[in-house]
DNA sequence: TTAAAAGTCAACCATTTGGTTGAATATATA
DNA sequence: TATATATTCAACCAAATGGTTGACTTTTAA
């Protein structure tokens, strides 16, 4: 967990992880819309990658990058376990909220 | 969204948001469970209520928390946003697997 | 076989992070 | 009024982060 959320913490590797969700896309590809040196977008990969948010497949020289949507439901799981809280706590709210305005007439 | 998944990438931190979750608590309720100084426990307080994930109120010496929803429901969106995608991906995975299951016999 | 292309690696640097301690502030209580 | 409580602040430290550059490896193409 802290590895995906701190992956996604950075808005250079929440663009990455844009780009590889629509389709694969090799270091290069992933690197190109960036105003930095490739080395630097390559740590970046690999951050995701420590995060088991990317994946990547070697063929030759061309490093292959898709998303994996497993660890990504990982996360969405976590944030979603905690939805109910605050949603009943806004729904406690309006129930104070409709009270108070009952009371008003 | 940087500073919520910053927030969010440490354990102690979601820790914290657990516990502000079910209720309200104090900085103290807060720092309690963790092996670390009050001071460091308020900087984890500190960088949740940059993130807007947590909300304080101050009466007296005693500072309440809680938890923001709606800081909560965007990072949850962020992500759901990309689950199309992956399911997507997944599906199309499935599809594969059944032709290729279909070409055996 | 020589050169270009796709990536990584290692060393370096400034900044941020996550912790510490000791002092400061403000509020409640005896 | 003196003291305990709740909390922050400032200075410090080690480790991690996000970037750089230059050298290196491997693979492809001329």
């Amino acid at each position: 967990m802290d590895h995906i959320f701190h992956a996604l913490a950075d808005p250079t590797r929440r663009q990455m992880v844009r780009m590889i969700a629509s389709r694969e896309r090799t270091v290069s590809e992933l690197a190109e819309p960036f105003d930095m040196s490739l080395a630097a977008a390559s740590k970046h990969i690999k951050v995701l990658e420590r995060s088991g948010l990317l994946e990547r497949t070697v063929q030759g020289r061309i490093h292959t990058c898709r998303l994996n949507g497993d660890v990504m439901a990982r996360a969405l799981e976590w944030l979603r376990f905690y939805e109910r809280f605050w949603t009943q706590q806004f729904d406690a709210l309006e129930r104070e909220l409709y009270k108070a305005k009952k009371e008003e007439h």
